[in-house]
DNA sequence: AATGAATGAGCCTTCATTCAT
DNA sequence: GATGAATGAAGGCTCATTCAT
């Protein structure tokens, strides 16, 4: 789901369009296309200024359209934030559960596996602002929290749980406490996505790759059972 | 902007504190008092609604005073902002660099305290919501951001850095990445302060206690310098 | 900022206008009409009452629309102000220096038909209002009072002084101090204009035309060169 | 802006008079000059700033004093508006009628001492500040215009009526319509007392002296009886 | 007498939402 | 479908006024 936006550059003149010759629409826009232009471009607003504090003015702007072509396709604000947050779930979904049932290997392998597939899919993309938009506006809009925990929390909790549940049973893993193990792994992912949308106060520390590794790392050997341990 | 943190335990219960004051004093109040009171009440109401979705009135309000009483301590409501995340750092920082210049014990047990004592002083009371507030208001406070980078974030990780370049130092921890391990043992940390500002998904999870505990055993296997790594 | 005056024609009874406007266009108006009909509004107001004490509620009401709607012609109240001067100052500008121009009678007859034309063309409007805006809020909005000086107050000097020379070159006038006597010249205009709009205490005073007739007679007289002189 | 002053001075440092011993009172400020302090203070910020836009805080610094004690004095803002303008205006009558009462000499003569001592008394003080005030509020304040109108306007052009209708008595002035002309003898005098207060538009004119020189010498030329008009 | 903390009504300004074109 | 002028409720901020000390 990094893709997504050819809307950029496509919707940068809208009305001019027509005699450029885009090869694709000359002059009819597809009409579901819209959409997902505008809750990009609400995206963007809502990761950098929070939900309260973006205007949609703003938005319509960014997506190149005028104010009240936005209602007709959202009816209000809060509607719009909601198709935010819904149209940057469903593909995340997908992908990551994909990647545990075709995988053959270790759980180890399967860890790192998923934890980079989160990277490039979420973590790297756009959609990590969803994350932050969850994390800030979550009791603004608890319905939304609410939708977001059935969604996205409770599958992504599974899939770590299958994982390390698994690997207990196979002896690669050591006994713990599976449930609060899953916090503990999720957390540097969020705070990772989180850091990339409140920049200005971690451009000097690792870069990303470099911190997924260090994670992995001592997660392998602090799950690991090894001989140390007997 | 003297008091330090009697906020902490005296705003414990804001919503009892007004039935107090209204016996009292029906004007006419300890001046010195009051901004403390005031930063108090914008806390609780900035983390939980945001900062731009924040309506003065109920700061005022659950501050016990009038509207325009907001204005004779702070100039703007972005004042108050600054004022809120500038009092909730002080304390952090020398219960948190205190802890590291007493201890005497082992690499092990210095982490130990430090995460527990993060917990106590922080984590478990509500300047927890500073946290959240910086994450999600960052990117419309840039100064603010810059401010509690260089006050907090920067002092925060030297304390762990000193940790764990002596735990290397001593063979009791593996080598590895210094300050990208720093990253990834502190966001735990703090996504359970955002977790417990943004609610709603996430009570049925393990309890802070059993998150830390998990989180400090995970990483003393993954540190620790074991046999096995021979 | 296109329209010259028509709103001085217009707009001469303001409340009935606004009758008018309810049976015509609920809402979409043409929007080049609305900046004239709202610094027509301001001009009375800001006479009247005065500029702080004068509410944007009250402008919109009288212009007949909504409070919102000036802040889609006008960034702020102050923005609107400078819009009442410049707008009440350009018709005055043309219509004097036509006067001058087209003007082949004696220094005397130009004298009075630049008196009675600022009458006609000023003083008798609600543009009589601008003078004393200027002079109320000149001290709070000294680049409006620059602007003024620099736009109206030189050009307006700058005809007199023409005159003045002409005259005292052609032996029609006595030999005096040019620039001071214009102001001696104008002073008795612009009073004439605050009073008008200052009311109250010069309504059993004589008329204006009266008023003028007798400033011309005594300067005239005033000014001429005379057998007496010698 | 030259005499009358002492308050700003002697009010500069009111709380610490007490150690420098003024020689005048080392403690204890005559009560009834208070008052006056007050006046004078808020006299210079109505004319700076007009009515409406006047701090009563300003005020109350301006004179040394804090903002509740204004209201010891006067029951609110608007009382304190009508004792700066009835305090302005005794000292001015009292004078004016004096000048004319003690009068021998020509009506020319007269007419001369009368213009310039309202310069003296008046036009160069700070108490000409009370004719933009009048002309800037009167609106708003029409019981103020009211009391003005009868107790200074009306005896002002009494003093010019009388000497105009001498004049034409003795032969010395032309017949003329005397009320009006009152309006325009006194009309320049107004105009440089607003003038001086509005400032910023009007400093590369004519200096004071010379414009009632200029102004008093057009009179004279208009309204003698010369031979010229036979 | 004097203070200054506290109040709250009121105003400027913003912005989500509507609707005629 | 798309526009953008218009709306009006709401919130930040000011300041005249009060009153306990």
């Amino acid at each position: 789901m990094n893709a997504i936006v050819p809307s950029v550059s496509s919707s940068a003149s809208p009305n001019v369009s027509s005699s450029i010759s885009d090869t694709k629409e000359p002059r009819r826009r597809r009409k579901d296309a819209r959409p997902s232009e505008l809750t990009a471009a609400a995206l963007d607003l809502f990761v950098e200024k929070g939900f309260a504090a973006t205007r949609l003015d703003d938005v319509a702007a960014r997506a190149g359209v005028s104010k009240g072509t936005l209602y007709l396709y959202f009816d209000s604000k809060e509607a719009l934030f909601k198709a935010v947050v819904e149209e940057g779930i469903v593909p995340a979904l997908a992908a990551a559960e994909q990647v545990l049932a075709e995988h053959g290997g270790s759980s180890v392998d399967l860890l790192r596996d998923l934890l980079f597939g989160w990277w490039q899919q979420i973590g790297a993309t756009r959609l990590a602002g969803v994350t932050k938009l969850i994390v800030s506006e979550s009791r603004n809009f608890p319905e939304i929290a609410h939708y977001y925990h059935e969604r996205v929390i409770i599958r992504g909790r599974a899939l770590l749980r299958t994982v390390l549940q698994r690997g207990i049973a196979r002896g690669e893993f050591r006994q713990l406490d599976v449930e609060t193990a899953i916090d503990v792994i999720i957390a540097p992912l969020l705070m990772l996505a989180i850091w990339r949308c409140s920049l200005c106060f971690c451009e000097q520390e690792s870069d990303a790759e470099t911190y997924l590794e260090t994670h992995f790392d001592l997660l392998v050997h602090g799950l690991r059972l090894t001989g140390a341990q007997i």
